[in-house]
DNA sequence: TCTCACACCTTTGAAGTGG
DNA sequence: CCACTTCAAAGGTGTGAGA
């Protein structure tokens, strides 16, 4: 506690005054006022000495600054409120420029800050987090938490090892038991509200070491999550047809270096949830397999192993957390998510809310439900994670498949330029259709004796559209709203327009596929979610039930098996063309694509997944990565998270949080000490007190996620985005991976020393989508109890709109250019070349 | 394979208008 | 005040040329 205490210092900003201790703080900031425009130019020349921690010990100089710093609006502010920066070196520079939304007007953020960063002999500094606090935009008051003693070595063993030179730069850190332990939980809270309260007086820099100090030697037992009520938590993914409409053809996704939205949106509803409960809902994109793609003869195909993963982050829901209740209440969109392949912007960092990919591989996003009602518990809670296979793309910078480019023309309202009927640059295709079908079109003009504009026009299309772009339609798209809404777009769906708004559209899109006939006798049209939940469970799942019952017996733990131990039958797998990926992945992965638990035994983590986490391949085999077998925790850095909510304050004590939890991600302790009680870890030898807490507490692995791209792990791997990555991705290789396990009870003080299952990521792997009907109807079969995707309300819409959506069609015919349109989408219906492009538009006149 | 400017589109929110 | 309309700006699209 003494340790702990001596640790602590306090500084003002305002006044460039270093006030204890050997910390020097120099802080110049600018406050331009005009206008929305904020300029924040932050100087920080540290001196420090970490007394507590090095007390008694030779830290080397040679150390390395991670400086994770976290840029937090205000709760007030709207969002994106949170972006997170990760900086290494003894320069940082952040800098940021945003414009945002709010109530009255778009303002534009520019922030930029530098540190400089002086380690005095014998020092270091194990990690920092520096959060800023916005007041509003024009700031009024902002803040700085700065909490310096956090021990710091995941990552950077790995580090050190990757650049030749021994890790130990953290030799044997011994904390005195009592001490300056962080536990992360306890640091979020006390810090935010002293930053609150500091925002409240202006500009305010401080050091919270005291106060995390104090807050590291609370109990144990005050993280702890709540007692829970028992959930059943069920996910259907929104505009599911739409997705597998998609998938069908081997969806591809753009990304630019700003960022590109996903198209179709990733949408989610949710069910079962504990009303009261408060639940985080996050997001993430994780690698599907480990090949590079290429579009090869119109048909993607495996083009090697795959490049170096990009540093991985979650994607909190700006909502989060929430009450199951508003959860449950509306659709939550992930649409604010984008896709990148860029690393940093123009001003040297990523985007909050851009995720980075690599283009031409394949991913697979992720859905994660966690019961905790504070986003500090989050590495402490139960990871619910689900998987819906129709959604998982390839990332390109350019579209190679034009069956997929046409179809995002289709549906995404924002590409309407380029329909048919549109005056964008598809003109010249159709010129080049007029050309093409120029003497039968003069040849119908003669036998007609007079022309029509509109037959003219079309008629070649017609036969375009046949022969070489099937999806090519001159009729509207479904209501593209559903595809692409706002925020606002879950609570007017909620209201219950959802179904009825979406079920037309996705109706129409799926009302030729196979998946449409499962969804015929559902009469849940227009009730209320949970009663078409319940009788699309009885209908949807009056098959996939049963089915679901049958894995849950019949299916045994997953484990997830190294990914060297992969064939080459595996690796050869994902070199498909787009019909081929979908019966490969059903081949492969389709029937064990049910909801999924898996246990993240390091054991049978390959080199290939810890090389996706970054971990430089040599140090795979290191005793280290062996003590994962108990299970992989929940490592949540902040860096990681990309979160847009005005929760967002609550993530600034994360970091702390966070950076304790990692502690313990790089551990030399065995499996035999893990085994051990918590007690009898706290003597384990060669492991310091709080670091054998943490194993305890987090059993973590720390990762850094951009790999080898970069000498620093500049942000930790979620160990259960990693560990759930490691099973998503490994989910289309191993068939074995649909055993069917309870969800994932994660907590880092109730070891599961003997039971793996309790510290197991669930994930909950929907049924491959559609196109396999043989398999599960409408593709979602729920096997886990607490997984059940339940795809009912699009069951609902889906059958209730497959009427509405034929007859909507007759109408049309009464327009001789409709009628074209229509003999089209019924020429594609029979050829079966699109049979999910139809767009009946039954509101068009 | 990637980047960029571009035209075209939707979305958003402020301003204006009328009851 | 409220509801509605109008307008402009912001921002999301795919395109296609060029690197």
């Amino acid at each position: 506690m003494a340790a702990a205490a001596r640790c602590s210092s306090e500084f003002q900003m305002c006044e460039n005054v270093a006030k204890q201790r050997s910390v020097k703080v120099e802080m110049n900031k600018e406050r331009p006022s005009s206008g929305h425009v904020f300029h924040f130019q932050t100087q920080v020349q540290r001196h420090m000495e970490i007394w507590g921690l090095c007390e008694g010990l030779t830290i080397r100089s040679r150390c390395r600054w991670d400086y994770t710093a976290s840029v937090i609006t205000h709760p007030t502010a709207p969002p994106p409120s949170i972006h997170t920066y990760t900086h290494m070196g003894r320069v940082a520079k952040l800098c940021r420029s945003e414009k945002r939304s709010s109530g009255a007007s778009r303002q534009s953020v520019l922030l930029e800050t530098s540190f400089r960063i002086q380690p005095a002999p014998n020092t270091f500094v194990a990690r920092s987090w520096m959060n800023f606090l916005m007041r509003d935009p024009v700031i009024q008051g902002s803040s700085m938490a700065y909490h310096p003693f956090i021990p710091h070595r995941g990552p950077e063993f790995a580090m050190s090892a990757m650049l030749g030179h021994q890790p130990p730069f953290f030799p044997a850190l011994a904390l005195p038991p009592s001490g300056s332990l962080s536990l992360p939980g306890a640091l979020g809270k006390p810090i935010m509200d002293q930053l609150m309260g500091a925002a409240e007086t202006g500009l305010h820099f401080s050091s919270l070491g005291h106060q995390a100090a104090a807050a590291h030697l609370r109990p144990l037992k005050t993280l702890e999550p709540e007692e829970e009520v028992e959930d059943d938590p069920k996910v259907h993914l929104e505009a599911k047809e739409l997705w597998e409409l998609f998938h069908k053809k081997g969806t591809e996704m753009v990304i630019t270096k700003s960022g590109r939205r996903m198209f179709p949106p990733f949408k989610v509803r949710c069910t079962g949830l504990d009303k009261k409960a408060k639940y985080i809902l996050l997001m993430d994109i994780v690698a599907a397999d480990d090949c590079r793609y290429k579009f090869h003869n119109s048909r993607w195909m495996v083009a090697g192993k795959a490049d170096p993963e990009m540093p991985k982050r979650m994607y909190i829901h700006p909502d989060s957390p929430a009450t199951g209740e508003q959860w449950m209440s509306k659709v939550v969109n992930f649409h604010k998510l984008k896709l990148t392949n860029n690393i940093s912007d123009k001003h040297g960092f990523v985007s909050s809310t851009n995720t980075i990919l690599n283009s031409m591989h394949k991913y697979q996003p992720r859905f994660h439900i966690v019961r905790a009602n504070d986003i500090l518990k989050l590495p402490y809670s139960t990871f619910r994670t689900y998987v819906f296979p129709e959604t998982d793309f390839i990332a390109v910078t350019a579209y190679q498949n034009d069956k997929i480019t046409q179809l995002k023309i289709d549906h995404n309202p924002f590409a309407k330029g380029f329909r048919d009927t549109g005056n964008g640059r598809r003109e010249k295709r159709k010129q080049l259709a007029l050309q093409s079908m120029r003497s039968y079109e003069e040849q119908q003009k003669r036998e007609n004796g007079a022309s029509d504009d509109s037959s003219g026009e079309q008629a070649p299309f017609k036969c375009f559209g046949q022969a070489s772009s099937p999806a090519v339609s001159t009729v509207g798209p479904p209501h593209l709203k559903d595809f692409c809404d706002s925020d606002e777009d879950s609570d007017d769906e909620s209201k219950d327009g959802h179904h009825i708004k979406d079920g037309p559209d996705s109706s129409k899109i799926s009302t030729t596929t196979e998946d449409g006939k499962d969804h015929e006798a559902s009469p849940a049209k227009g009730h209320p979610f949970k009663n078409s939940d319940t009788s699309s469970r009885m209908r949807d799942s009056s098959g996939s039930r049963t089915e679901k019952s049958q894995a849950d017996s019949r299916q045994s733990p997953v484990t997830v098996i190294s990914s060297t131990t992969r064939s080459a039958e595996d690796l050869k797998s994902p070199s498909l063309d787009p019909p081929k990926t979908d019966e490969c992945s059903r081949s492969i992965g389709k029937d064990s694509f049910m909801p999924l638990s898996v246990q993240t035994d390091s054991a049978h983590m390959g080199h290939s997944h810890l090389h996706n986490f970054g971990f430089p391949t040599g140090l795979t085999g290191q005793q280290f990565f062996n003590h994962l077998g108990s299970a992989h925790p929940f490592l949540l850095h902040p860096s990681q998270f990309n979160m847009g909510g005005a929760f967002s304050n609550m993530a600034a004590g994360m970091g702390p949080l966070l950076a304790a939890v990692s502690t313990a991600g790089v551990n030399t302790m065995d499996t035999a000490s893990m085994a051990s009680s918590p007690q009898g870890l706290t003597g384990a030898p060669g492991l310091p007190f709080h670091l054998q807490q943490h194993v305890l507490a987090s059993q973590g692995i720390a990762m850094s996620p951009f790999g080898s791209l970069f000498p620093y792990p500049y942000t930790y791997m979620a160990a259960a985005a990693a560990a759930s990555s490691a099973a998503s991705s490994s989910v289309h290789r191993h068939p074995f991976l649909n055993a069917v396990r309870p969800r994932l009870r994660y907590s880092p003080y109730s070891l599961p020393m003997t039971v793996p299952d309790s510290t197991l990521l669930t994930t909950a792997m929907s049924s491959m989508a559609g196109t396999g009907a043989d398999l599960k109807g409408d593709g979602i079969v729920p096997v886990s109890p607490g997984v059940t995707l339940d795809s009912t309300s699009e069951v609902t819409s889906h059958s209730s709109t497959i009427s509405s959506g034929s007859v909507s069609m007759s109408p049309k015919t009464c327009a001789e250019k409709d009628a074209a349109n229509e003999l089209q989408s019924i020429q594609r219906l029979v050829s079966g070349l699109d049979s999910n492009q139809d767009r009946p538009r039954s509101g068009s006149p």
